[in-house]
DNA sequence: AAAAAATTTTTATTGCGTAAAAAATTTTTC
DNA sequence: GAAAAATTTTTTACGCAATAAAAATTTTTT
């Protein structure tokens, strides 16, 4: 019963996730097999399908690694910094568009999303979902604070609302990678648009 | 220089469409392989590669269609019915979800979507993004209306609001499809709260 | 009607993903 | 500590997507 077993099964996801890493840094994704990926990591190439699935299940995976990076950072970097609704909003965009840009191009971005949709109810969907979950929380502890010093009304739940901006987040995202020509500048400017029309939408007597 | 070539490029086109309608509908775009479309359609598998580039573009091809019926369903079943912001949205998810369930499953509308991010740059990802421009504006003008009738502010700009709301909805498709067990309900309810939150977010005071 | 141009088909190759049998390794049992 | 049992990986084999290049076909032009 000790977990010899375990310990090289933990080893071996270790190790083909880094043979992964180093492979897709050097030529992308596309371009490295599974085959590649698993001689690098010391086993067979169905064992990598054994442990993630697909391709894009390695992908997934990495990317879940540097999504944890990106919830430090955005634990560490967002709070404190805004006494608005909107500020906040576009701080929170952009340090994940920034996080995002420095770690991958936007075309591996977009396969990253297809996968994160297409397989969504697999193992490694999930724990994406669920950093996205997570990263959603700390929008949600800011918008607790802007309540507190009356920036926010206090009467909405500050749950749905940091829910609801991170979807606008995140579908500018997804606009944002899906144009190779659009710049983190447009995108702001596009995600301020949003933000201005939406939350300015109800006239005073309707709310 | 007829355009008999022309004319034939269109009726391959059309019969490729034709048969994979028929084949996805009775066993699924998985198990449906490009050789038994090409076949169905008496050209060879190649052929399809080379008209539609992957079995992803072909299903694009074939819900960009249907998006055209729903795009006429929604001229004109959303236009005069709401009175409010709130109930002008949820309408507009409804009509969408409810289209989208009757023509195929979650499944495959995860494959969908998938592929509309993935080939947001190849010639059918296009024109799904398209139709969804589209469907917004169909949004717009209702929008449009009700600052017209003062439901909604004047100062906000329709088309960025509808944008928005858009983006919002689709956010909610997306949950709407990556859970199986998920029921048009919640999803409705869900988004109630998206709404209900964003749009009373910021006090009078801070507008 | 022949030559030229465009398009499809044939043919071949690579790689993903899956399944089942075989081999290896760890764990359990005596 | 060796044999048996259980688990896991590897080997082997196969179907299909996607791509490339050559060959064949068909339309267009002259």
């Amino acid at each position: 019963m000790s977990g010899l077993r375990e310990k090289q099964k933990a080893d071996r996801r270790r190790r083909i996730l880094e043979a992964a890493r180093k492979l897709f840094a050097k030529a992308g994704p596309d371009a490295t097999t599974i085959e590649a990926i698993a001689d690098e990591a010391g086993v067979s190439g169905v064992t990598v399908h054994n442990y993630y699935g697909t391709k894009s299940g390695v992908l997934l995976a990495l990317v879940a690694e540097s999504d944890r990076e990106l919830l430090e950072k955005m634990a560490h970097d967002l709070p404190g910094q805004s006494d608005d609704l909107i500020d906040l909003a576009r701080r929170f965009a952009a340090i994940i568009r920034d996080h995002a840009i420095t770690f991958l191009d936007k075309g591996i971005w977009r396969q990253v999303f297809a996968a994160s949709i297409a397989e969504a109810d697999s193992r490694f969907g999930k724990s994406y979902h669920s950093l996205d979950h997570q990263l959603a929380l700390v929008l949600v502890r800011e918008i607790e604070v802007l309540q507190a010093c009356g920036a926010v009304a206090s009467e909405v739940s500050a749950y749905d609302l940091g829910k609801a901006i991170f979807s606008l987040q995140n579908m500018r995202f997804v606009n944002f990678i899906s144009f190779d020509e659009m710049t983190d500048v447009e995108s702001d400017a596009a995600f301020l648009r949003d933000l201005r029309s939406i939350l300015g939408a109800l006239p005073a007597n309707r709310r």
